[in-house]
DNA sequence: GTGGCACAATTGTCGGACAGTCCGATTATC
DNA sequence: GATAATCGGACTGTCCGACAATTGTGCCAC
């Protein structure tokens, strides 16, 4: 029942030059840091209009691969950050209505093997931002964004701290997911900010320690402490 | 140490003009599947010059916001799927040159729990996917390149079946970037082939008679067996 | 070397133009 | 009456040319 032919789909050329382009950066013989040839440049070099060339950047650029420091005109080969990908992400996910069951399950994957690592990996700069996150925290005790903020901060600093890039890059769309459910949980459940700060200390002391399977154990704790809350105050 | 002042970056009209339309689309104001006016409409619209239009459309696009059907010359509003979005997070870990390490234990934490999940959500059709990914690995035994796309669908399969999106999107980039590193190991390490393909049968058979916790452990298993592939093979 | 200045280069935006293709309506055909 | 061929309008992809604002650069004076 297969059809005998496929669909041709046209490539624009403005997509075709974003393809060649991305490629050259892949494949490294265009590196980070290099600067971009002048649209004008390009547009000789690949024989379209200047316009076309426009376009194509577009897609790069929002995709991370090109960019240009502050007040800077010319652009530059960039490698993509976990911010520029990760709102694309949690954004995608918005739009498909994920429920907060999913969001849950999923960091309760991630973010106890973050904590695990991190235990194994720390530096004493990680230890420092996980600290600064914690005393962000208990300090805005009053300030619910700036508390939904530090909570966030906590959990990206284990990530970084855990130096493993995938994981980190895996739970940066969870964080942003978290964000306005947080917010309502923190408000609605008193004593959630208690619970909250004595977890982050006990998760930084395990991974100050360097005991992973304790910093595990305290992270799953305080995810869980997340749907308990969660049930509480949206029932 | 803060500044007083922040960098204002500048918002370039066709940056505005995506914004807006981002807007519009996250609050829903622009449903999914909805077309959108004609570039020349938009222009007018916005009191911009259709090439301006043009480059903000683009950005749009290739976040998977907007798209169109084949053939079709219209642009509609769309939910951007996990294909959309994955490669662009995996080619960003691409760059930043992610080891196979981080990527085990990435897996390590995201497919174990995908499997538990799916014994317990699987539905037929998720156990026919599975037995026909499991199916194509063994047929495609000689086939080198077919039985790592196998095992990428056997993956994706399990994710799909878990029914938890966030779980899915945060697993499909982890897809693209074994497909390499997977290639070279089926073919450097000979006993890999039966293992994957026996692996796959009790997680498959877990998945299908509803034992959450088996299901977790073989896929732990399976997941630890590709560690020791890699050290044997790329020692 | 350092600072400053004029000039060239580059980006952001504009207006207009045209071919190719898709869509909807109208007309012709069985 | 239903289906097929036809036609005009609408829309996209691409091009050309242009200009203001801003940045990069070479040169000159100190």
């Amino acid at each position: 029942m297969s059809d005998l032919f496929e669909p041709l789909d046209d490539h624009p050329a403005y997509r075709q030059i974003a393809n060649v382009i991305e490629q050259r950066i892949v494949e490294r013989s265009l590196r980070t840091g290099d600067p971009l040839p002048s649209e004008t440049d390009l547009a000789r070099q690949f024989g379209v209009n200047r316009s076309t060339v426009r376009e194509a950047i577009r897609e790069l650029e929002t995709q991370g691969l090109l960019g240009r420091g502050r007040g800077e005109k010319r652009l530059r080969v960039t490698r993509p950050e976990p911010r520029d990908v990760s709102s694309g992400v949690s954004r995608a996910l918005a739009l498909h209505d994920v429920t907060f069951l999913e969001l849950w399950e999923a960091m309760m994957a991630i973010e106890p093997a973050a904590a695990q690592y991190a235990a194994v990996r720390r530096t004493e700069a990680h230890l420092r931002e996980l600290a600064r996150a914690g005393a962000r925290f208990r300090r805005n005790a009053a300030d619910t964004a700036a508390a939904v903020s530090a909570v966030v901060d906590f959990f990206t600093a284990v990530a970084a701290a855990s130096g493993n890039q995938v994981l980190a890059l895996s739970q940066a769309p969870l964080n942003l997911l978290l964000a306005p459910t947080l917010t309502r949980l923190i408000d609605r459940v008193p004593q959630a900010r208690k619970r909250i700060g004595e977890a982050q200390g006990r998760i930084t002391s395990a991974i100050k320690l360097r005991r992973s399977e304790l910093a595990r154990t305290w992270m799953e704790k305080h995810i869980r402490d997340f749907k308990r809350g969660y049930e509480l105050g949206f029932s």
